[in-house]
RNA sequence: GGGCGCGUAGCUCAGUGGUAGAGCACACCCUUCACACGGGUGGGGUCGCAAGUUCAAUCCUUGCCGCGCCCA
């Protein structure tokens, strides 16, 4: 029994409705043991993320091929989880406290973490809301967390292990500091921008007053800290300098510093000699470095704050002390203006006046923070590294070799670009938000002496492991192994003494986010315990996301898969675009072009803003975002639902069958042939993660062939009086192809294809767990040929009638003196269609009477319509002679190239053949059309 | 500076070595008993420019112009 559907449909009330019923009654997560797996994991969003329109396009994506795999039968798995995005959340709750005059320092560490455990049972679920509001078929039961405890066991084992193996290392080197945030962060995170600034020329003179040497600079600020001037070795002015050991007194310090030679300076750079700040200018660190410096040593002038501090040679007067770096950087140029050491910029104006500046204008690429957009400044720290060049290397033969897979292909080369100049990842953030690094710190053993001003780091998972290792160390039988709060406290505790107590701490830091976010396709899991599943479900058939996280995350569940599994993390890896803004920029809040995804699914629909994302992803292309286009999927989605309506209102109901079912009649069998092809055509798209091709034939299927050409078909079958076979079997297969629809629509559009297949009948289970089309029917060459014919026939009558202005719906009797074979059969056997649809009736074999007629045809048929006193002769004549035109035209052209030798010999037979026919077409046509003219008289 | 991508109908986009398609928009017709969120018909493109390869190029190669992104 079907049920009966209202006029106009609407989307909230169907969403909600199946939304709910699929994830409370398990559906997401059928029960299938023995099925082949097929998993896929979603890139986990923030916690505190809500749904943007990137989300919806990841998603939409991801849910398609889900629901795709598990229509197919697969033990389809898509696992669901957010990420605790450690800076994020961090500031998410210390603004709320900010807000109420309260700040993190006010709590302990513990309470901190605690409040934030809190704002995340309240707030955190936003984004899984929204996520179910889009549709998205996720094994919300076991939903992850990258904090959850098994999870967080995860990512201590992988520290442990790296560690252990060697590719864990502390070191002191230049990091990206964001001040702001008071955080190490990884080079990734900096995004370096273009930014007006200045170019500053100082003069250093020579210690033994000798002369002075010049450097420019963009950051004046750092010379306070600057330890050499640098010259290229090959450098003429400067060899005799650097030979006898000069030496620059700098001013407003007056530290000396040597004047070395490396090739890092550039001759033809402004004087050709460089300040040198290896504590504070990635090259200059390495340039300090060759020069014999050794990291301990290099000057640090800032703060965790970016303000001035004391070097360790005291020699930065106190009137800059505690100066914010810009503020620091405005007083030093003064001072050396003042001191007669700035050299100024001469430059002219437009109006060719000189004019004399402090600096050179400049376009300057400052790195900025990604997450708290202060400009980044690179400060000499002691952080936890990942030796990210050893992990990459089996990734990297892993995408050569094929075995991993990435699509589209072009981004093998930019993946490859990065993996092969990876460096070191700073995975070390000084925030209390996370994974608390499982690193203890003892006191090292020196000359028999315990320094703990000299840390010792012990690592391991559990405080008794680290205990054990510092008994170990520590050459003392029967020590007490205390756990102090941090290292000050040790050292008061300790008080100086050698005492028979042990103090540890711990690293106070936690570890990159996306440290623990690597582990996603086997942590989620349940690894490394529940080894059946990991077993199962690992390697991930497929991972799907935006090529902007394809080193953050990508890259690194790549290196992290190969490293703890031995194995691929994913078979095959799919990059999609950007949504961008309509008029193709990006979508930001400041600029205020975001658009709302939520918003268009209360206008549109879920189904409809789905079908966008899958009609407009075609690979390696970015999606402008187009509403007019949703607007006509949400159509797309309407036209069905009427579709359907009308199949109820002739008794077309839910198919009982899953093969296609017998039939006689050509229109039935043509649309069993249809759907055939539509469903080979449709797993090609699918295999080949075509989701602009995929949506388009369930699209041009449903609307352009079941829609327009056969409901339309076989209205005269059903409307007939007598209740025979033909209609039985007609309102079989209609019900058939329109449930193989439903199918088939299903991935795309989930909620309003599961409402019509309820509505279309008592089912035995629901949509989402109904089996993929499987059509293998044999489906006659006359029937399709016989209904390609009457499409033909309609399409030239319908435009002769409306070029003529006849009116579309009158019927008129028509002629035929010499039928095709194929013409009398349909004429015998579908004239009921041909007058429906062509609405030519009655139709007479034999010659038509003399007079003014219109002349319609299809290949050799020619249907004469007497339309005597009605055409106007010249307008019927000026359409065939159009006609003529083109089809002579085109059979020009054929001839031509049939007539070239070249084109026979050498072409493929195919295409030879190819014109051939298309030759003998449009020359019947033409001679048709002349026969048609001649008949007009 | 290095790498990648894009430039096809008014707009948003597919596409193929054999001279082009969709959706929207537009024009005209249809208030036909599933649907006006509809039906029908039609107009509209030197496929960025130039050269080359080829029997044949929008599709391959090179150069140029314009746009975007990533890395340094």
């Amino acid at each position: 029994m079907t049920s009966e559907l209202s006029k106009t449909f609407d989307p909230a009330a169907i969403e909600a409705k199946w939304y709910s019923h699929w994830e409370e009654t398990g559906a997401f997560r059928p029960d299938r043991p023995d099925a082949e797996p097929f998993t896929i994991v979603n890139p986990p969003p923030n916690v505190t993320g809500s749904l943007h329109i990137g989300h919806a396009l990841d998603n939409t994506l991801q849910d398609i091929v889900i629901r795709y795999e598990r229509l197919r039968g697969k033990d389809a798995l898509w696992v669901v989880g957010t990420d605790h995005a450690g800076i994020a959340t961090q500031m998410v709750v210390e603004r709320q406290m900010e807000e109420r005059q309260d700040k993190r320092t006010n709590y302990t560490r513990e309470e901190f973490v605690q409040k934030v455990w809190e704002w995340k049972e309240e707030s955190g679920g936003t984004i899984t809301r929204q996520l179910r509001r889009l549709g998205c078929s996720m094994d919300w039961s076991r939903e992850q967390f990258t904090m959850d405890e098994h999870f967080t066991k995860a990512v201590l084992k992988v520290f442990v292990d790296l560690y252990d193996d060697g590719l864990i290392y502390r070191d002191k080197r230049l990091v990206n500091w964001d001040p702001k945030l008071r955080t190490a962060i990884s080079d990734l995170e900096v995004e370096t921008k273009d930014v007006k600034g200045s170019f500053w020329t100082f003069i250093y003179p020579l210690s033994d007053g000798s002369g002075d040497i010049r450097v420019s600079t963009t950051r004046p600020e750092t010379m306070l800290a600057d330890m050499a001037v640098a010259v290229h070795p090959e450098d003429e002015r400067y060899k005799d300098l650097v030979a006898r050991g000069a030496k620059v007194k700098l001013p407003i310090t007056g530290r000396e510093i040597p004047i070395v030679a490396d090739e890092h300076a550039d001759p033809e750079l402004g004087s050709g000699a460089v300040k040198i700040t290896p504590g504070h200018d990635f090259n200059d660190f390495e340039v300090g470095k060759r020069a014999g410096i050794a990291p301990a040593d290099m000057l640090n002038m800032l703060d965790a704050d970016a303000n001035v501090c004391q070097t360790a040679d005291g020699l930065i007067p106190d009137e800059l002390l505690g100066l914010e770096r810009f503020e620091a950087r405005a007083r030093v140029v003064e001072m050396l203006k003042d001191s007669g050491h700035l050299v100024t910029h001469i430059t002219k104006t437009k109006k060719g006046e000189e004019q004399e500046l402090d600096a050179e204008p400049r376009t300057i690429a400052t790195p900025f923070g990604d997450r708290g957009g202060v400009v980044i400044e690179p400060w000499l720290t002691d952080q936890w590294y990942v030796d990210a060049e050893r992990l990459a290397s089996p990734p990297i033969n892993a995408v050569k070799s094929g075995e991993i897979e990435i699509v589209p292909k072009t981004w093998e080369k930019t993946f490859f670009n990065w993996m092969e100049n990876i460096q070191p990842w700073c995975i070390s953030r000084q925030l209390w938000w996370g994974h608390r690094i499982p690193a203890w710190y003892g006191p090292s053993v020196v000359d028999g002496v315990l320094r703990y001003d000299i840390p010792k780091p012990f690592v391991a998972m559990e405080t008794s492991a680290v205990e054990a290792k510092a008994r170990d160390y520590i050459p003392y039988d029967g020590a007490d192994i205390v756990m102090a709060p941090s290292q000050s406290a040790a050292l008061d505790a300790e008080g100086g003494g050698i005492g028979k107590t042990i103090h540890l701490w711990q690293d106070p830091d936690v570890l990159d986010t996306w440290f623990s976010s690597a582990l996603w396709p086997f942590a989620t899991l349940g690894w490394p315990d529940a080894e059946e599943r990991v077993k199962k479900h690992y390697p991930n058939s497929l991972l799907i996301s935006g090529f902007d996280i394809l080193f953050f995350w990508d890259a690194r569940m790549m290196m992290m898969g190969y490293y703890n599994m031995d194995q691929r993390p994913w078979e095959k890896l799919y990059l999609h675009g950007l949504v961008r803004a309509a008029d193709g920029s990006k979508m930001s809040k400041s600029k205020g072009n975001v658009v709302d995804p939520l918003g268009l699914i209360d206008k549109y629909g879920a189904d409809a803003l789905r079908f966008f994302m899958a009609a407009m992803e075609s690979q390696g292309r970015d999606i402008k975002m187009d509403e007019k286009r949703v607007e006509g999927y949400r159509n797309f989605a309407t036209k069905l639902w009427n579709a359907t309506r009308f199949c109820q209102g002739y008794g077309i109901g839910a198919s009982s069958t899953i093969a296609a079912p017998a039939a006689r009649l050509a229109a039935n069998q043509w649309i069993i042939g249809e759907v055939q092809q539509t469903v080979e055509a449709l797993d090609k798209a699918m295999a080949e993660l075509r989701f602009d091709a995929a949506a388009n034939l369930v699209y041009h299927f449903t609307w352009d062939r079941f829609c327009d050409w056969y409901l339309e078909l076989i209205k005269p079958v059903l409307q007939s009086g007598d209740d025979g076979p033909i209609q039985a079997e007609t309102r079989e297969v209609a019900g058939w192809a329109l449930d193989q629809i439903m199918v088939m629509l299903h991935p795309f559009m989930p909620f309003v294809t599961e409402e019509l297949w309820h509505a279309q009948g008592t089912r035995k289970y629901d949509l989402i767990h109904a089996k993929w089309p499987e059509p293998r029917a044999e489906v006659s060459k006359d029937a399709t040929d016989a209904i390609d014919w009457v499409i033909a026939l309609t399409t030239a009558t319908r435009g002769a009638r409306n070029e003529l202005g006849i009116s579309p719906g009158e019927k008129l009797p028509a002629f035929i003196a010499n039928p095709s074979a194929l013409a009398q059969s349909v004429i015998d056997r579908s004239s009921a269609a041909i007058e429906r649809l062509a609405r030519l009736s009655p139709i007479t074999v034999g010659e038509a009477p003399d007079g003014a007629a219109m002349q319609v045809g299809t290949g050799s048929d020619v249907f004469v319509v007497p339309l005597e006193g009605v055409i106007d002769i010249e307008a019927e004549r000026a359409r065939l002679q159009k006609a003529l035109a083109a089809a002579q035209k085109e059979a020009k052209s054929l001839e031509g190239r049939l007539g070239n030798a070249n084109f026979v010999d050498r072409a493929k037979p195919e295409a030879v053949e190819k014109a051939r026919a298309d030759l003998t077409h449009h020359t019947a046509e033409a001679e048709r059309l002349t026969a048609a003219l001649e008949r007009l008289g």
